[in-house]
DNA sequence: TATGAATGAGTATTCATTCAT
DNA sequence: TATGAATGAATACTCATTCAT
């Protein structure tokens, strides 16, 4: 195993104004990842953007990756809140409405910030946060798996860890290519065309057959 | 945009000798690439495990990324055999047993090395090669669509490009994963279930409803 | 059009321990370009009798020939200062003292650092300062010009220009030339011999034909 | 003492072939020095302009320093030629008239091959041939004085090294920076002002005063 | 607590030269 | 004798990190 550098934030940042720089110091890592790419995103640069000193920096940081870490951190907090909210709501739904409305959360994480997403997407492996990555692909796939067992009347009968995984795969993998061909495929009509279909697909699949 | 280092090889290494040079540092490249992981591959330490000087390295490739590029373009080579010939075998097939047999082969072809495959996903993006995976990828859409157009009586009415994408991503996304998450599930059994399940996903999809 | 490297400083260096870092590079890129050459002449090199780690030179040139460019333009403005103040005395004086001054005062300034002055006159086409020493030489013309204007009574008709051209060539090669072969003749009698001749030829010249 | 790269050619081509191997070689050489610069000038560059291997290089020269040395040895031939063919028609002229002549055929001289003199000026140094170059300069200074002892009842007296010293370097100067600024004066007719004004200047310096 | 000057190991790349074929 | 593949020491330059002020 290779010795990676520390990812843990320093301090916990209790007086506001720490706060606000650590806020700085992650939203220039940020803008730098994303309007430069990773190789130009340098701990000196970061600290410039964010108007601090790169001593300050690596007072509430103790690696470059550890901001990247944080970033990363930002990112699928947004995305999980959006996320869990959605499966709050998804609760009460019968199978088809509810895919539908999952499908259309994905989508719309997935474009939160299309270009910070695919820059992070290539850093993860290196980030360490896989795990926490990880960790958030077990939240999704908990809360989906529990929803399917709430629903498995309206259900064909079926491995419920293996349906999941199937229906994960393929709705984020739907999501995050309309990410990538964004060019191609716009316009409200098409998104609402490609939610339709990948709804169609995944409640048929999971549907008792006929 | 940013600029980036030359990626063509330097020379076409007619001669045996010239030959087993790149075969050799393409061969290091990878192996460094999974092994060691990108950061630690430097141009130096791929010409010591390739047994050859830096000087040659440079000999026949103009920096770096031409080498992450030439591993990259060896790998997309191999997949697209396999894919190639599987469209082949499928011509003549019924929808489902079709699909059947290409997502067997998806799944047969991120396995081919899936380390590698991984390392490879991530470097993409910054290994000049993004065009021609980018051809890849509409191949791999061309052949679906090819299929799906030759076989349309037995679909129902449906946008072909939107169906192919769809699919595509779908039982992309599950071989992917699949590789991803090898660890959880590689018995025989669990890859056959896989198959099963979303062959059903995809085919019924496909199918008329009744 | 030969791409060519920066060679702007890249910080003011305002503060005390900068400036003497400055200093220290600019000295050593002096002493090693006359006692070891231009191709000896490496960054590390520099750095290191400068007492200063690579990274600091970094922090203060761009690149090498940015220290080079610095060497050639602390080198021209020592000799500026001499040559201006030159012009300043000479204003007053009558054609025959002013040319033996000038003549004097030439030698003197090719005298500075005779070995720096070689290298550098070596390097000059290189260092990206051509502009600069031409803006030199622009000036050197230009207050001969102006001089030779205002004592146009005591001259014979002549273009200025050409005039001016003709005596800095002349006595700029003289001082030149008795700095390369200084071996051979250093006597202060020989000197002043030198600067006699010197003086008739350039004076005579000037001179209006009897 | 700084050792130095050995600078004889290494056989003495007595066949034509490889009389036209050198050839090629020396010419390659200036061309490259002149159209891409001494720092693009590599061993193997020059072999391929050749049209000759780097290992054919090597067999008739010893270094990449040999095949600089003999282009200045070249070029310095050819001027020498004519610097000499001058002399023999100078011999018999009146001091004026000489020098007139002498100052054209200097100009003329410096306009041979006017890049590459100043790309090979910049060499010199560091060729290995500063021996011979001082040899040139030696032979020019003492063809002077002869012409000049041979004319001394036309001339006031004068230390006769001296004169020349002072002689040579000004015209040499002249002819020099008018190569350098080839853009601004290139008229004939400025050439004749300048060539009339420079002998003025010479000729009334060694005539006697009236 | 903040600053930013200083550090130096590490990296990609070049090029004169050699030598097996 | 010619070839050109191979060599590898050397060089410019970067950037995460430290620490004196």
């Amino acid at each position: 195993m290779a010795r990676r550098p520390p990812t843990k934030p320093r301090k916990n940042a209790s007086q506001a104004r720490s706060r606000a720089t650590v806020d700085a110091l992650i939203e220039a890592t940020a803008r730098i990842l994303v309007r430069e790419g990773f190789e130009k995103t340098s701990t000196n640069r970061i600290a410039e953007i964010a108007g601090v000193s790169v001593g300050s920096l690596y007072q509430y940081f103790p690696s470059k990756e550890a901001l990247v870490a944080a970033v990363i951190d930002r990112h699928n907090d947004e995305i999980m809140q959006i996320v869990r909210a959605a499966f709050v709501e998804v609760a009460e739904m019968p199978v088809e409405k509810a895919v539908r409305r999952l499908v259309t959360v994905a989508i719309e994480a997935h474009h939160i910030d299309p270009n910070l997403h695919r820059v992070l997407a290539e850093q993860i492996p290196r980030s360490g946060r896989l795990a926490e990555v990880e960790a958030f692909n077990h939240e999704v796939h908990a809360l989906v798996r529990a929803y399917f067992e709430s629903r498995r009347k309206e259900m064909r009968k079926i491995d419920l860890d293996m349906a999941t995984f199937i229906c994960v795969s393929a709705i984020e993998a739907v999501a995050h290519n309309t990410v990538l061909h964004q060019a191609d495929m716009l316009s409200d009509k098409t998104v609402k065309v490609l939610v339709d279909e990948t709804t169609r697909m995944v409640a048929g699949y999971l549907r008792p057959s006929a």
